[in-house]
DNA sequence: ACAGAAAATGCAATAGTATAACAGTGTCGC
DNA sequence: GCGACACTGTTATACTATTGCATTTTCTGT
């Protein structure tokens, strides 16, 4: 997985969003779908049937699915049930593509919001309602990398995940 | 778990050590553990058996170690194999006491080298050895705190870990 | 169109990680 | 001592992920 790329310092600030925002998540949905097919071509890989499908379960909301739930969505659409390496398969080849992250702290998998930058992505997990949404802060990121280096670490990776509580439930919360 | 308790703007730089420094490993050990004894004397909470023993089965190294690995070792140093739930139940005490972080992207354990503030540590992994280190780096966990209150989340706990090389197998990748 | 190579999928078994539920034992304050 | 509580033992099971091999589909060059 290539990291580097030429992140100058620019710190962007949001990105992909929480689910219950008032979105039409419809349009959310085929949008992803879209991109993803879009990009798979341009890149000369194919996003097969079963692909598109793992895709598809993934973006049906913004909380993280677990690969034993996308295996049993998949049972229900399709009529028999994959084994569970087929799910795996198919979501190692998105993760390649960077159409979906692996959230490590809860061995789950979403839809990643910009899969044609290869970015670096930083996850905002929402304890209450479990939606997620992403967040870019290169800046950050470059001190995390710039710490590491000075006790002569090379940093190769990031996971970062915020655990805590997204605006409506936080909202819910005050009430 | 609580986070908050004034971090201040403080960027200290570095803590927590790798294996393959040179340092005295034996000497390390016993201090985590005679440091582990004075906090929970002093927190009023019960550092019993097993909890030492799976304490120092996590220290006898820098590298993290999953729970089996653990309950593996256990089974050798004690007469009779202990079951998965003593050796989870003993880290999920250790975790409450800072005494042990889970590593998120590894499903492993590894002892904190600064249990005595609660902090939010920041791992370094080294991806060729599996040897770890941590990391504080305030300033960084701020401005992603502050990223994500722009977009109306309420951080509670973080997740960082930066997969890499770390200087000794560096050095060596150079060679 | 066809053979051969490569990629993708199907399938069975198994490895690795973690928890639930309940019974028994030890510890502490009274 | 006795009751309350924390801790540990034990069994079973849930959840997450991978290995290995057979089969099918797709692509490439001719």
């Amino acid at each position: 997985m290539g990291q580097g790329e030429s992140h100058a310092g620019s710190a962007k600030k949001g990105c992909g969003r929480f689910g219950a925002d008032g979105h039409n998540h419809a349009d959310c949905l085929s949008a992803a779908l879209e991109r993803a097919e879009a990009l798979c071509r341009e890149r000369g890989v194919r996003l097969t049937d079963i692909r598109r499908t793992v895709l598809e379960t993934i973006w049906s909301g913004h909380r993280p699915l677990g690969a034993y739930d996308i295996l049993a969505t998949l049972a229900q659409e399709r009529g028999v049930k994959p084994q569970p390496p087929t799910v795996y398969r198919a979501l190692e080849f998105l993760q390649e593509q960077g159409l979906v992250h692996r959230v490590e702290s809860l061995n789950a998998y979403i839809g990643c919001p910009l899969p044609e930058e290869r970015h670096r992505g930083q996850l905002l997990l929402c304890r209450a309602c479990g939606d997620a949404a992403e967040l870019v802060e290169e800046g950050a990121l470059e001190a995390l990398e710039r710490s590491a280096e000075a006790l002569g670490f090379k940093v190769e990776s990031f996971t970062v995940e915020l655990s805590g509580l997204c605006p409506s439930c936080l909202a819910e919360e005050r009430a």
